[in-house]
DNA sequence: AATGGTGTAACTCTAAAAATTACAGGAGGG
DNA sequence: CCCTCCTGTAATTTTTAGAGTTACACCATT
């Protein structure tokens, strides 16, 4: 899956770190059992996030916080921290085009062109949503859900 | 590698149908030795264009040629021709997140809401390039490099 | 009918992603 | 002060999606 599910696992984490951060420790055990992946799994992703400062973890004892304003963070964010490069990872060039064919010489360089920008536009769009529309959209659904 | 370099072996495909499809029959063959990928793989690639409208196919005899205008293939329209679901596999959600916990519940519905407008942006950066822009680059490219 | 193509199905191989195992080290409670 | 519960990270195994391979029916042209 694409920009890889450690993203979505990611956005998953922070909610639950913004809705039951304060009343209970938020535990890599913890989150484990709510998205379904392995708690190394989860205590990488963390660390990702923690290390561009989007979290802070309490050192030995544990548990999970929040560090910065729910609007300063967005998509674009957390996925470069989870995945320095995922840009360049989108689109994918194949890697053997033979060097003996004129457009196989080049292909690399041509493909580079449109695929910039390809990449531009996505990490706009990625800035433009932060865990303030995300948290917002699961307030939402949460209080249409309650109702049935 | 992300919207699969499939992609990009079709693009690379087009570029030779268009340079050299007039003068000499283009093969699957042909183009698995430009491209570097299996035959198999280019026939594969090559029907889905086919099936799309893109490019005929002689039939028996074998050659393929471009059958509409460069300005009318965008990126879009070769990405869904091949993988007619490429937009939903850019981001994935993770699969099994806990329906015992409030956020576990109604994760997948909640980043539907942002994931769906980047998948719909995504679609309108890809429909902004053509073949007629990548073709330009291509000869720009190659003057380029005749000059060293 | 021989040659050289395409179209596709079925299977195998490969490499990237995720899970698992393992363990060193910190904080706080009893 | 040591025991428990947690994190951080390395190393290894498992899983799975993607690509390659094999195989063969079918078609046109010579």
């Amino acid at each position: 899956m694409h920009i890889s599910t450690k993203c979505s696992v990611a956005i998953h984490c922070l909610i639950f770190i913004y809705e039951y951060g304060d009343r209970q420790k938020v535990t890599s055990d913890l989150l484990s059992l709510s998205t379904g992946s392995n708690p190394v799994t989860i205590r990488n992703i963390i660390s990702s996030l923690r290390k561009d400062g989007i979290i802070s973890v309490k050192f030995g004892t544990g548990g999970a916080t929040l560090n910065c304003p729910l609007g300063e963070i967005t998509l674009y964010r957390i996925c470069k921290a989870i995945e320095p490069d995922f840009s360049s990872k989108l689109i994918g060039v194949h890697s053997l085009p033979s060097p003996l064919c004129p457009v196989g010489k080049n292909i690399h360089n041509v493909l580079d062109c449109s695929y910039q920008k390809i990449r531009t536009d996505l990490c706009e769009s990625l800035k433009s949503i932060t865990l303030e529309n995300i948290i917002s959209d699961y307030h939402y659904i949460q209080h249409k859900t309650d109702l049935n």
